[in-house]
DNA sequence: ATAAATTCCGTACCATGGTACGGAGTCAAG
DNA sequence: CTTGACTCCGTACCATGGTACGGAATTTAT
């Protein structure tokens, strides 16, 4: 039984991200044992799934609703945003790529050139 | 000389996003000329500086850091933000491909498996 | 020359993901 | 049994990157 800053603290948030994740009704509220709320195993594991849903570049939202599915067990729904979310970090993983090789690109010119406008702020100006 | 909208239009932005880099100081406010401000080709550059910049990764703070380096022409400062954006490209790439694959593995387990919990939920659920 | 479209400007609002504040109540150690 | 730490709760505020509103002035098209 663990009180809010020690369950915050077990899952690495601060006790605010606790509070505001139960006013987004990602966590329960729990019953107060006279006047203070305790949080058992449970309210942690959805924590951790909080967190890691996150990690995976999930929103707020959408765990909101994986937890949902959580309880019905819909696996095509299950399988639908898992889909989605792979597309849209592929697409983000490649944009990523494409920026940082063109950044590259342009400092390494930007280190050997040795003369003119810094290839850099140069690129973007035109 | 453009207005404000074929301005915008011609930036592929909106009206509003133009007035907004103007308060956040990207966009330089064009003096009027009979109540009307218009705007030309050097700003247009430097609003499609921006947006190359923003699809780079970097944010409007930095970008104004940027526009000022470019007056300046300072090198080792731009290389430095250069640097420091690639740097987090990396780490923000190798993240999003550690999600994209997990979630990938858990989704083929969860179309192929037959029974027990969909892996998806139950992945996060530890 | 008049109606419709644009512009100007300040200000308010939006989503996202939190963070901080302040007063009252509660709990634990000395 | 008091003092200090922690909790509760509502509400306000933060950064980021915009988007919307509304009335007055001006410009453009018919």
């Amino acid at each position: 039984m663990l009180s809010i800053g020690k369950f915050a603290e077990a899952g690495g948030v601060g006790v605010e991200t606790i509070r505001f994740y139960q006013r987004k009704e990602l966590l329960e509220v729990p019953l107060k044992s006279g006047g203070i709320r305790h949080y058992g195993q449970d309210d942690l594991r959805r924590l951790n799934f909080i967190r890691k849903a996150q990690s995976a570049g999930f929103s707020l939202q959408e765990i909101k609703e994986l937890i949902s599915l959580d309880s019905s067990d819909d696996r095509p729904r299950a399988r639908e945003l898992a889909r989605s979310r792979i597309r849209a970090l592929d697409t983000k993983i490649e944009e990523l790529k494409q920026a940082r090789n063109s950044l590259k690109k342009l400092a390494t010119e930007c280190a050997h050139g040795k003369s003119g406008p810094c290839p850099i702020l140069k690129s973007f100006d035109n």
